[in-house]
This record gives structure tokens, C-alpha cells and sequence, in this order.
DNA sequence: AACGTATCTGCAAACGTTTTCATTTTTGAC
DNA sequence: GTCAAAAATGAAAACGTTTGCAGATACGTT
């Protein structure tokens, strides 16, 4: 029961203009189109605002339609490396075009993140960026009939209505797996992420497994584990599958939180790396360069698909008619560093 | 420019209201006090709502000067692990309160924080949190003349005049130092955080030096450097110092991102951790405990402070009369695991 | 000085919500 | 059934901004 804020009234757009002596409107396009403003008259209506200390409310402008300035991303978790960089990317691309970021997390869970994006509406965003392919209908129906510019980060597919930004998963699990068929292994522990409202580890993992079977190989159950995205976790899982008898020559990690799970798992069982064990991750995490040896990993463009997104949002907002079709389905790339060697032959 | 959005006008209160044979009031009350309208009517406002696809306009409300329900956080950074603990506990405590997280990053600049501020200021947030005790004088002036409750996080003086939750970062690192000096270690390499709009690193800095020079010791410039919060970064660095003639006998880190570096810079170069360099870290974040050995650091307990700082807020936004002297230093707690050992004392 | 034009500004309506105060309805005690 | 008290609801004002339209002002040309 929230009780009215006691702040003495803050000065609004007429004390300004009374102050400046021009009309409320007058003010108004001063800070919406201050070209058409003469420069004198501009010049008192600074000077008033400076004096007052006016800040003029943007959210008042949801009113009248105009836009608030903000964006809402709706994500499935902050803590964590997964997503930072393209965060960090999404908020100073929106930051220069004047626009802020609403943030909220709903802990990989698709029924929560109606609720978000209900929420979301609440404020009147100007626009929702959501991650991922997958959302419940709930979801979907509240922002079409709310006629809110959104867009589908993180995951691509040529097919969906929703303009998206991202990167073809399937494929970057193909990459990994790929490139461990390559060095002649032929034993690989598929450690991906849980798949739990999460489209974009369900298609990493059929990607990998996809790669492997076309070479016609098996895949057993004990060589398939799902992983949380956490270090500490996913080196207990790994490092279980690692110990028990007929240890796998390889590690194909989900991400490279998982991957980095694996080096210490490996690490702790003192089993070396990339000589008694090859380790590929996906994603290229901050960091991931920075490991001995450095991680193999197929670098997703987090940076560039926060820009993308960012700037696709601001331009839906600003040309409302235009019908852009914004879909980037960013390239990947495999990074060699030293986690992977050829498969041991001689055995 | 933007233009008008073109959405076709979305039903409002009195749409509702209209629909649902009540006045607005009663849709408004029903939303924001349930409780005193009555059971029937609750029902039929519901149904109406549900018909229309109604979503309240909770921006609007700043206008008669209700909370809007949007909470501002301005931080230096959101691409690393530093702040992600805190900004998910911050984030899903504002969410059993109802509340939304409006975040900007300002990438260590304060000047850039000022801009942000009133950047918030424009959407009306309910509260305001910051990041350190340092800031501009018109950023804290602009705080205060529109009367926003504020907090600042993350470091802690008993003297202010804010709200501060938080912990004593000279204690952090007098906490490390005091660590290593048990242990016996003479020479060690302070890299610690760069300090440039960071008096949570210039603190940490601080404590350290304190702690050594109170034993005695004196610390010459090569074994003080300063580290960009960044692991390979930090490798490098380190690295370069670790070469030099007459290494360190240990690496006191300003945070566990730096330490990582550390441990990765020492692996590059053969160095044994710990046998033949100590390493301690500043943090405990999350997976520092899964390294190999595992890191030995100061825990500072961020999700907790994440989760304070959001109750503080609300109760200040809530009870604005009241007047809570929001205080909190939590603990600090030294986690001792595998990267720390005597010093050889043998030389 | 007169005129046409381009530029600038003011007026007033509209937006969607909350809140105060008054009025109506319900409840419970007799 | 009556009445007082309590509970629920409605009417209307107020909030701060934007915008279409009309009016005013400045400017350049004759």
C-alpha cells in the first residue's frame, strides 16, 4: 500500500514556461525538436530550466502515445557470463540513441516470463527484445495486441514471423562437433546445457548429435549429460562421467561456462588437457582466451548481436510503417586455441 | 524524430470501467487496493479486463505522483562478474515486490553517471542505487532535488549522508594482506583494480597497503600495478611482472577476476600455485571455488547486498515519511582453499 | 511602406490515471 | 423493520505533457 510520495511538488513544464515566458508548448518542443525553436527563445528556456532545475517526466509521454525511451529486454538470467556482453553491447547502443534498458530475468522459466513481459507492458515500453525462439502464446498474444516493436535475440531460424537476431544454433553445435570428428575422435561426452525452456541449448545439442550420427557414429546415454550453466556444477557432473570406467576422449560443452566446468574437472583428476583429453566449448566468453591452454571454442558474436538488435529496436520505434524485415543470423566461428588435439590412434 | 506510434488506440481505464458497468475509480482502486472493493464487483472487473486485453498504463501514474514502480540502478559495468551476484538478487528481490529494474551502465566514468541519473530521472524511478561512495556533486544534487530515495552499494563508511549497504572495502583488503602476512609472505605483488571513478578498488588498494606497512614492511613501486578488471588483461600483466628478476612470493589480487588472471599467468609460465606462488583473490564469485587449486579469497557477500539494497529501496519508496537509516556493513569472510601456502622460509 | 512567405509561438484539447469527497449500498444490532 | 455504522462506489478535479491549428512575428523583396 504504497503511500503517495511527499517530495514537494517538482517543477513542471508550465513553471518553466512561465518562467521563460513562452507557452508550455513552446517548452516542449524544446526538448522534442529544438530546431524549431528561434535561438533566443531557446536560450531563456534554458536558462529557465536550469534555474528551476526542471526534468522533464518522459513517462507522461506514454500518454499521448509519444514514446517513454525505454526498452525492455527480457532475459533468462544476469548471473552469468552468458549474456553480459551482449547486455553490455544492447545498453550502450540504446544509451546513444538516447533510449534506456528495462531489465528483467525470469531464471529460465517461459511462465514467468509471460508475466515479465506483462509487466514490460505495464510501463509502456517502446519495444521488448526476447531471448530465444521458443515462448508460451500468452506471451506472444500480449505483445501483438499491445503493438509493441519486439524482436527475437540469441536464436536464429529463417522461418518465424518475428523479425530475429542471433546465430543458428544447430550449427554452432555442428562446428564443435565437427571439428572434434576432424581430429579423429570417435569418443565424445556431450555435456550441454539443460533444456528446460531453453530453445537455444535444445538445438546446440542437436546439432552436435546430428554432426556425429551423420558420421555414423553412436551416441550412448552415458555419454550425454545435461548441465547446468555453472562452473562449480558442471565440473562435479563432468568430472563423475570423467572417473567411472572407460573414460570419454573428449568433451563437446554446450558453452563455455560448461567447457570451463570440464578443464577443472580435469584439472582436479589430474588428467591433462588436451593431452589425456580434448575440451571444445561454444560462445567465446570473455575470458575463455585467457585459460592454459586457451579454450577451442566457436565464438558467438554476442557484441555485435546486442548492437544489431539494439539498433533494429530504435529503428521499428522511429519508422513505425516501415516494414523492415530485421533477421541477421550472425556467422560463427571456430577458434583453435589449445584444449583440442588429434585423437590418440594407437590405441 | 520519432512519430506518433501507430498503434491502434489500446483500451483504457474507462473502457473498462464502461465494459464492466463501474466507474474508473473502481477499476483503478481494484488494481491498486483490491481488497476494498467487493467480491462481485471484483469479478465483473476482472472479466472486463480479460475481454479487453486491458494492461494498466503504471507509467502514467507518475503523474499524480504515484510510483511508477520502476527502480533505477546505475553501474559502472554489467560485462563482468563483479556485479552480476548482486544484480540478480537486487533484480528478483524487486520482483516479489512488484517492481522493475531500470539499469545503465556508465563504464567507470562519472561523468557518464551524472548523465545517467537524470537520464532516470526523466522516467521517474520510484529509487535510485549507485554504485560506490564516490559520485559528482550534481549527480548527488540532482538526487536530491527531485527527492528521490537513493542508495549507494557496494562500499561502506559510516560517515555519510546516504543510505549505504555494503561492506568496508579497506577491510577487504587488509583482510587479504593480513592473510598473507600470516602465512608469512614478505614479498608481494599488489595488482590491484584501477582507480580511476573507483573508490571501491582505491579502498581495497588502501587496506592492503595499510595492513603491510603496519607490519613493517615496505612495498617499492614494481610490486604495485594496476589492473583493468578483466582476466586476460590481468594475465598479461601479471605475467609481465612474474618474469621480471626477483619475482613475488605471492599476488594480493583487488578481485577475484584479477586473481583468476593471476593463477592463468603463473600456469603459463610453469609456476606452481601455490607451492611456488601464493594467490589470493577478493570476491568469491561465482566459480572462483571450482578453479584448480581452488582460490583462496575474500568473501564479500554480494547477494546479499543485492537483496538488502532492494528491500531498503522499497521500504524508503514505500514509507517515505519514515525515517530508516538504511545501514547495513555486511561481513566479510576470508575463504581459505588451495591457493595460498607458507612462505618458503628456507631462502 | 506594403506585401508574401517562412518561421516561430500560443491556445486549447486530449491523453489515462489517481484521489478526495460525497453518495449510495450493505451490514449488523436492536 | 429501523437505524447507525461501515463498506463500497461514483463524480469530478487534477496531474504534466504533446500536438493540430491558428495566429503572430520576422525577414526579404518590391
Amino acid at each position: 500500500m504504497a503511500r503517495r510520495r511527499k517530495r514537494g511538488r517538482l517543477p513542471g513544464i508550465v513553471d518553466v514556461a512561465n518562467r521563460a515566458n513562452v507557452s508550455p508548448a513552446t517548452v516542449s518542443r524544446y526538448f522534442n525538436d529544438p530546431d524549431i525553436v528561434r535561438y533566443r527563445t531557446r536560450e531563456r528556456i534554458r536558462k529557465a530550466v536550469d534555474e528551476l532545475g526542471y526534468v522533464r517526466n518522459r513517462a507522461m509521454r506514454s500518454m499521448v502515445g509519444a514514446a517513454t525511451g525505454c526498452i525492455g529486454l527480457v532475459i533468462p538470467t544476469i548471473d552469468n557470463a552468458i549474456f553480459s556482453e551482449m547486455l553490455q553491447a544492447f545498453s550502450s547502443a540504446l544509451a546513444t540513441h538516447g533510449r534506456t534498458m528495462l531489465i528483467a530475468a525470469h531464471g529460465y522459466d517461459l511462465a514467468r516470463e509471460a508475466v515479465l513481459v506483462h509487466s514490460l507492458s505495464e510501463q509502456r515500453v517502446d519495444a521488448l527484445a526476447l531471448i530465444g525462439l521458443e515462448h508460451r502464446p500468452e506471451t506472444l498474444a500480449q505483445i501483438e495486441r499491445q503493438g509493441i516493436p519486439a524482436a527475437m535475440l540469441w536464436n536464429y531460424r529463417p522461418d518465424r514471423d518475428w523479425p530475429c537476431i542471433g546465430f543458428d544454433n544447430e550449427l554452432a553445435g555442428r562446428l564443435a562437433a565437427e571439428h572434434l570428428l576432424a581430429l579423429g575422435h570417435r569418443d565424445i561426452l556431450f555435456a550441454t546445457g539443460e533444456e528446460r525452456s531453453n530453445d537455444r541449448a535444445a538445438g546446440r545439442r542437436k546439432g552436435a548429435l546430428d554432426a556425429v550420427r551423420g558420421a555414423g557414429l553412436a551416441v550412448p546415454d552415458r555419454r550425454r549429460i545435461a548441465c547446468p550453466y555453472d562452473i562449480g556444477m558442471s565440473k562435479e557432473l563432468i568430472a563423475r562421467s570423467l572417473q567411472a570406467a572407460g573414460r570419454p576422449a573428449a568433451v563437446l560443452a554446450g558453452n563455455d561456462v560448461i567447457a570451463q566446468g570440464a578443464m577443472f574437472a580435469a584439472a582436479s583428476l589430474g588428467i591433462a588437457v588436451p593431452d589425456d583429453l580434448s575440451i571444445i566449448g561454444i560462445g567465446d566468453f570473455r575470458g575463455s582466451d585467457a585459460f592454459e591452454p586457451g579454450l577451442t571454442t566457436v565464438r558467438i558474436p554476442a557484441r555485435r548481436i546486442g548492437r544489431l538488435s539494439a539498433d533494429a529496436l530504435v529503428e521499428m520505434i522511429d519508422w513505425p510503417e516501415a516494414d523492415f524485415h530485421h533477421e541477421h543470423c550472425c556467422p560463427l566461428e571456430l577458434i583453435v586455441r589449445g584444449t583440442c588435439k588429434p585423437a590418440d590412434t594407437t590405441g
